[in-house]
DNA sequence: TTTTGTATCCATCAAATGATGGAAACATGT
DNA sequence: ACATGTTTCCATCATTTGATGGATACAAAA
């Protein structure tokens, strides 16, 4: 747990930050559990005191990974409000989908950290978070399901984690599916794509 | 690995069995790295020695969980199949949902075991599996989206990955999502099932 | 140059974990 | 009752892993 007011965006370039993004990376391929303290100090060629003078406990260490990922979908969302603003839903939805999965597939450990999360029932169980309920809402919002975020019906969210949770899979499990469908990485992209509109834009638009 | 005809299936109260079902449940719950072989014995209620003398390694009693569970779903994929058979696409989706769902909220491990191995990069990988592409084929059929086995569109194949991924992360998630939605589980339940509904269904409908 | 504060590494610890050998308990056939 | 085979537990190992103390290098201030 940082200073409260620690907002103060580290050196991209420093060690704490170096640290941070090997974790990240680590954390999301392997999990928690999966991921040993080793295991990010060699990736970024330092030693693990080094590592423990910079983050201290390894669960600090997580939360930090998960609290600049919350930020950072936090943009990535604003990002995509802002360009979709005032579109049809069908139009939302599609340019939505091409933005977040490209985000996803250009940041694979996005996915699987939060898939992670979803069930991380961990020994030594730890509490961070509820800022998903944040995005949840702009979501709904944005796309036109409530008129604003106080007043969201439960049906409401739950059709926007429908869509949020279906793109997660085909990233996390791209090595699971990709040679069972035998293509290549460019077109698995475009296939992922091409699915989620298929599933997605008819039960959004129907109503229209 | 055991002998290529071992299809005995165990005594339901087998010291062997009694260990695998102990195993499922915790491999489920906190993954692989997660779960200790202390954890699992612990839970039986016997010592660790005697697990390892009916399973040997820890990796092998993973591989027969994943084994089981492979051919659990199987026979609840060719259950639901035979329930909906010849139905309408829109009432099949509509039952199948409602049965998966059921099945997976009564064995919510499953729906983990099946998320942890879209993801999991384990330090030391294994692979066994490959049985996903058998059922996910089979759906493809009975679902109209294509004529037979042997020749399904990629896309075909993805739509079919759409659907059977969409119902994991509500089961996986549900102590995540349940507390945004505040609801209780019988009421979650419902949710789930009417949201995967008001998704898929129009999709695979819209053409008829 | 000396001093002072920061950053890095080496050596090491204690606890947890996967795994095993061997003794005891239990069962089963003779 | 005896012998033989199976199942269980206790004690113990070797490794891995999270974590720390202390020495050393480095840099900036005096």
């Amino acid at each position: 747990m940082s200073s409260p007011l620690e907002k103060a965006r580290l050196a991209p370039d420093s060690m704490k930050a170096r640290i941070l993004a090997a974790a990240r990376r680590l954390f999301g391929g392997y999990g928690y559990q999966g991921t040993t303290t080793r295991m990010i100090a060699h990736d970024v060629g330092i030693d693990i005191s080094t590592l423990y003078y910079h983050w201290g406990e390894k669960q600090d260490l997580y939360e930090a990974v998960i609290m600049d990922l919350n930020d950072e979908i936090q943009l990535k969302l604003k990002e995509v409000e802002k360009i979709v603003h005032g579109k049809s839903v069908a139009i939302r939805l599609e340019v939505a989908i091409d933005m977040i999965s490209d985000y996803l597939f250009d940041n694979p450990e996005v996915s699987n950290l939060i898939l992670y999360r979803y069930f991380s029932k961990n020994k030594d169980e730890f509490g961070i978070d509820i800022h998903v309920p944040g995005y949840i809402s702009n979501i709904a919002v944005a796309m036109g399901l409530a008129m604003d975020k106080k007043s969201i019906s439960v049906q409401a969210k739950a059709r926007v984690l429908a869509v949020w949770n279906s793109v997660f899979n085909f990233i996390s499990g791209e090595t699971y599916f990709r040679p069972m469908l035998d293509v290549d990485r460019k077109k698995y992209i475009e296939l992922v794509k091409e699915t989620l509109k298929f599933i997605l834009i008819p039960a959004f638009t129907r109503l229209d």
